[in-house]
DNA sequence: TTGAAATACTGAACACTGTTCAGTATTTTT
DNA sequence: AAAAATACTGAACAGTGTTCAGTATTTCAA
């Protein structure tokens, strides 16, 4: 191994610890605790050396971000245990909804916190969220080869499909289902979702 | 008018005044311009003034919240001039999405930023939706009655409805739409609230 | 008229935040 | 031994929300 190489695993030696101290302290402490400070007292370290392997917060809050999709891929990977496309796509659905619930926090930073976006906004556009729509698109794709979804565009209508799960999240996990008498809380949610799929079903 | 009264009044003035300044900076300066500090300046009074008025800034968020309400409501006034009910329902999600654009602060701290959510979760749940939603259900509530969405409830399908554009308005404001190459960008929203907009014509 | 009470307001502090940069040790290379 | 590169940090800057003792000013009863 050259000698740059073996800066170079210094290097990302470091930026790991850093990562795994911000990660524990979202995970047991919550969003707004990870701070520069935070994570600098957690790595023995002192906030200036955080930034000389980070250009900001928002690139460790990034790298947060990709760490969540990890997570959501290995959360939703034994749904390709189910063969018909359909079943598949409305698990997937059931899937990604029980996930916003069980890690709130991930799913906000995923799908809701803006700070990680700001980071490769000029980059390849959004690798973690592309290559999980992809799946999706695939899977609409694959229904409508067995038939289904005749007059509707696939890549369209995953998007559709995405914005409405999404969106029920969304509003459950801001608070903004409050609306709703104590009795259907727990589930409006559920219900909607099903009148979806039934929808869905029948196109 | 007694002293109690003159009191009161002097009270809500400067409240009045202090959500006129947050108002301003909240439009001019955007969402996180909008402090206390920021605040004092302007209505040329110390920080800890505002104290004396508003329990803390949440309440001061809560205030403008409402404000936006009162805005979108201005905003979809003119909607009542159409007479078919399900082509009133589909204006209103246009209107909705483009409120959201024109509008994009007032939208965030509308559906998305939790601040004004945590200043009444013990109160009378949350006023300025349930009246929104209201208006949505009973617009649904018409075209069942015109014969359509036959096989749905209601009350249901609203929230699919509201979750849909909201979860569509959502993920473009958070950036998250950035998944699709630049030339689809200008028309997926609009493609797919239209797909939306055509399924649900045949319900 | 005087003294007490109520009112309106603020300076300064507390405990935080992200970020920068001059400066300091330590190690490596010449 | 001197020079250069590396790794790191203390202290500061400019900001945040929030609290509270203390200060004027006004009101009001004796």
């Amino acid at each position: 191994m050259g000698l740059k190489e073996r800066k170079e695993r210094n290097r990302e030696d470091m930026r790991a610890r850093i990562l795994k101290s911000a990660h524990k302290i979202f995970v047991d402490k919550g969003f707004d605790d990870v701070s520069i400070r935070n994570i600098a007292v957690d790595i023995e370290y002192s906030p200036a050396t955080i930034y000389l392997y980070f250009k900001d917060k928002n690139e460790i809050f990034y790298a947060l971000h990709t760490e969540a999709f990890r997570i959501f891929n290995e959360y939703v990977a034994d749904l390709v245990s189910i063969k018909d496309p359909f079943k598949r796509l409305v698990a997937l659905g059931r899937k990604f909804m029980a996930f916003a619930r069980k890690y709130p926090k991930y799913y906000d930073i995923m799908f809701i916190t803006m700070a990680p976006m700001d980071c490769h906004l000029n980059k390849d556009k959004w690798p973690e969220g592309t290559k999980a729509h992809a799946f999706l698109e695939g899977l609409v794709a694959e229904c409508k080869a067995n038939g289904r979804f005749k007059k509707l565009n696939a890549q369209i209508l995953s998007l559709t499909i995405w914005s409405f799960v999404h969106g029920l999240c969304s509003l459950e996990l801001q608070n903004r289902l409050r609306i709703y008498p104590d009795e259907l809380q727990p589930t409006i949610t559920r219900d909607s979702f099903e009148q979806f799929v039934k929808v869905l079903g029948n196109l």
